[in-house]
DNA sequence: ATAATTCCTCTAGTCACTAGAGGTTCAAGC
DNA sequence: GCTTGAACCTCTAGTGACTAGAGGAATTAT
C-alpha cells in the first residue's frame, strides 16, 4: 500500500499530476484511508508506469487512454495497437527530419558570428531572413 | 498598404494570431482606416516575417522579444544574440538525440508484432515496460 | 504534545495559439 | 444607390498537459 507520495517517488510523477491524470480519469479513483488521504496498491503503481512509458515515448492522453481501454479487453486487439504505435514512430521519425533540417539552419547562423565579422550582426539578420534556408522547415519542436 | 488578411496571406500567418502578436505586445499596434480595421505597411511585414521565421526554428516568444529588442538597438549587441542561437541549437540536438533514441524503441516494438506472434499482445505489454529500454528517454517530443 | 511534513481541495496560471459569438465595414456587382 | 457576401472588429473561452499557490486537515517524528 502506497500513500500518493510514495506512489509519485515509485514512478517519478509530480504528485500534482498523479491528481490531475485521476480527475481526466485517465487513473481510476483509489480507496483512501481513514483520514481521506488517497491509498495505492500494485494494480496502481502498474498502471501509472504505463502512463508514464507511453508519455515518455510522447504519445498523447488520447492515445494512452484508447491503449488502456484496449489492454481491458479480454481479446486485446493488437492491430489497433500496433496502428497507434507505428503512427507515432513515424511521427517521431517526422520530427527528426524536420529537427535536422533546423539543426543545419541554426549552424550556419551561429557560424556568421563565429567567422567573426565585424561591425554589422548577421546573426539577427539571418534570424529574419527565411530565403535563405534551403528547407522549407515549418514544423515547431 | 496591406489588410490584417493579406499581412496574413503574405506571411502565412493566421489572422487570431497576427491579433495575438499584437496584445501581447510583439507586434507594435498598426494604423488604422476610417473604419477602425487594421492597415500594415513594409515594416510591419517585414517584422511579422521575421516572427515568424524565428518561431520556425523554434524559439520562444520571449527569446524573439530579447532578440527584437536588441535589433532595434543602435549598437546591436551580436553576443546575446549569438548567445541565444546557440542555446537554441544545443536544445534542437539534445531532443535529436532524445527522439533518435525514442525511434529505436518504437521500433522495436512495432516489430513486436511485424514478427506475427500469436496469442498475446506484446506491443501493449512493451508499451508499458521501460525496462526493457535502453536508454533512459525522458524528454517528451 | 508539538512540530514538521505530507496530504486534501480548489482555483488559476503556463505557452502559443485557436475557435466561436455577435456585430461592423468594405468591395463588387447590379 | 443598394444589396450581398466576404473580411473585418472585440471579447471570451478553450486547447494540452500539466504546474503553482492558497488555506487547511491528517500523519509522522521527536
Amino acid at each position: 500500500m502506497y500513500s500518493i507520495g510514495a506512489l509519485s517517488k515509485l514512478t517519478q510523477t509530480k504528485v500534482p499530476t498523479i491528481r490531475y491524470y485521476e480527475t481526466i480519469e485517465l487513473l481510476s479513483k483509489p480507496e483512501r484511508n481513514r483520514g481521506g488521504q488517497r491509498v495505492y496498491d500494485e494494480t496502481g503503481v502498474k498502471r501509472l508506469k504505463f502512463i508514464r512509458h507511453m508519455r515518455a515515448l510522447g504519445f498523447s492522453i488520447e492515445n494512452i487512454r484508447s491503449v488502456l481501454i484496449l489492454s481491458e479487453r479480454p481479446d486485446m486487439p493488437c492491430d489497433q495497437a500496433h496502428e497507434i504505435t507505428s503512427l507515432r514512430l513515424t511521427q517521431v521519425q517526422a520530427k527528426i527530419a524536420a529537427l535536422s533540417s533546423l539543426e543545419q539552419e541554426l549552424i550556419r547562423i551561429t557560424k556568421l558570428s563565429d567567422s567573426g565579422v565585424l561591425g554589422t550582426c548577421r546573426v539577427i539578420e539571418s534570424l529574419g531572413d527565411h530565403s535563405a534556408c534551403l528547407d522549407a522547415h515549418s514544423e515547431i519542436d
